[in-house]
DNA sequence: GCTATTGTTCGAATAATATCGAACAATCGA
DNA sequence: TCGATTGTTCGATATTATTCGAACAATAGC
């Protein structure tokens, strides 16, 4: 529970990011993070086992989508938005406009 | 090699173009489509197993990425541009525009 | 029809992911 | 300091992907 792994900008890989939201669950917190800005971990977790999300905010804060920090004994996680969109402009975009499958 | 199964435009799912795009061997060959229109499998294969292709290429036909047609005995290949920027406007742009890591 | 060419399909091995309970770590408040 | 709360880490299992040789299918040309 201590130092997050946060990729630097210019670390940040486009197939690892595809990757990290190419998969259900962490599409749905990222969505969710972009319309509330910010929510920490039990937030989003949707009913599903602690352990099974803090797998996906790992997968989400190494691809470089999502950035946590501590805030008490509870972790806030935000998207790094800006981030993204220095390195692939639109994509983030594109992807949070795409319609959720109904 | 009879017909292929080309998902219609309103089938394509986010979560599955976005998979299909994650991997290093379909994202190069998608950006070789864009660059250069159409092509053969075998033109994309980088030297790589014929089976191996085979399995890729069908990923990203079966995503909504890529359309394959007869020609002769070769399969001729292009990206669904049109039917991807209807579906997820930006996206593919995106994606293409993003700079191949080094 | 025979052969060469181009891909697909099958099958099996290997690798990577996902899921989740249980144990652990850090922080807050009483 | 003792609980309670919030997540992480570990370990084990299950599912899904990737890779590739070998066999098969379709077409073109002779």
């Amino acid at each position: 529970m201590r130092q997050f792994v946060h990729p630097s900008s210019s670390d940040i890989r486009l197939e690892s990011v595809l990757h990290a939201l190419s998969d259900p669950v962490r599409l749905s917190i990222v969505r969710q993070l972009a319309r509330e800005g910010e929510a920490t971990c039990a937030a989003l977790d949707g009913g599903r086992p602690k352990s099974s999300m803090s797998h996906h905010f790992r997968i989400l804060r190494e691809s470089g989508v999502v950035k946590t920090r501590n805030e008490g004994t509870s972790h806030m996680n935000e998207l790094r938005s800006h981030d993204l969109e220095n390195v692939f402009p639109g994509l983030l975009t594109a992807i949070l406009n795409a319609t959720p499958n109904i």
